[in-house]
DNA sequence: AAATGGTTTAACTGGATGGTTAAAATGAGT
DNA sequence: ACTCATTTTAACCATCCAGTTAAACCATTT
């Protein structure tokens, strides 16, 4: 019946859901301090107005990802199997389509709210994708592709699927009943299927 | 000096561009209503309320782009240039960047605004992608794959390059010189390096 | 030129929303 | 137990915004 003062790294997992699913300009103020169990002027205290919030949100989210991906970046993997665990680690974790609905209403937004602190964090994921195709091409496995729009493909390919979720229930209601949006994939294959096709034609055949 | 008085078609062309910019929350009715050239009385008599303004943009520009699509089927090229030409779609046409913006930020709300007379719109695309990939395969030139999954890929990539230049532009200056970021792509070029790299996954290649 | 009916307008309304404040509660140090 | 800084709270405020209203406007008909 107590109710412990959530911390600021717990109010910084509300208000994550709550922009991920309503969007910068959809959240409300009120709405995270209430979710979280403060009043909002505690919510300003603590951590400070809306952008500041956002702000907080966004590097903590992006570098989360950055984290994951400089790890595996280390690891002893083949570059095809970092492009297959590239695609996971942006589809997968903690709270899956909350990473995807913020970029992409991000990059839909043009970044209006999207403050400097978090470009370097976006800068490094291109980055990461970038020396793992270098890392393939020095060892004749990949060819020469644009890694940005690679990582556009990919990235985007994952997000809209992680979540598209809701709409893709609706509009598979009134499909035609053989068509492939009725099968439900789980996340991480998905993810592999979409690196897959890609891999194809990254990958240096002989025909 | 004479302002003459805009027709619907042309307030949904200001609400259009309005929407695709700020997304449904971030939009005002009298910023639309002002840019129209219109009172924003006028605008509700004309039009109606945000919800039926927005979902008139949805039903015209979803139905501009399926209408394309259906056209590009009819004509007689081989599966993968329509698998081009579908990308090129997508993402070209007389306003580029809102299509996308709008669809990804639809997406990412899980379609909260999306009125249902929109989804056999939407459906329609997943529908067009999967006939091309069905005669692919009928001629033993594409190999069974998940078209749902690649539609993300080539819907997601294509708008979400489409819609992220000004972001790009801002990661640019922090990013290494040597980055792939720098390089700035018509779309549709984009739009045929994405569809190449995918049908790379796609085609039956002997090896 | 008066009546009619569709169209546009400025002004307004009611409720929500981001942000503030002053006072009360809490707790650590003495 | 007292002091003082930090934290929490309810109440408040100014602004914004979707949507309405009643009057004005204009073209056509009679």
């Amino acid at each position: 019946m107590t109710k412990p003062k959530p911390s600021n790294d717990e109010i910084l997992d509300i208000a994550t859901r709550t922009f991920s699913e309503k969007g910068y300009d959809g959240a409300r103020m009120a709405e995270i301090a209430k979710a979280a169990g403060v009043n909002k002027a505690t919510l300003y205290y603590r951590i400070g107005d809306k952008d500041i919030l956002f702000t907080a949100v966004l590097k903590r989210i992006f570098g989360t990802k950055v984290g994951q991906l400089e790890e595996m970046l280390k690891t002893p993997q083949s570059a095809e199997a970092k492009i297959h665990e590239f695609a996971k680690i942006l589809v997968l974790g903690e709270i899956p389509e909350q990473f995807g609905a913020i970029m992409l209403r991000e990059i839909a937004n043009g970044g209006r709210n999207l403050p400097d602190e978090v470009l370097p964090l976006m800068g490094r994921t291109v980055g990461v994708l970038e020396e793992i195709l270098a890392s393939g091409q020095k060892d004749g496995v990949f060819k020469p592709i644009n890694p940005f729009l690679l990582h556009m493909a990919l990235v985007g390919g994952c997000s809209l699927y992680a979540t598209n979720g809701p709409i893709r229930r609706r509009v598979a209601q009134m499909a035609p009943k053989d068509s492939a949006i009725h099968k439900e994939l789980p996340l991480n294959e998905a993810a592999n299927h979409i690196a897959e096709m890609l891999l194809g034609g990254i990958r240096i055949t002989r025909n």
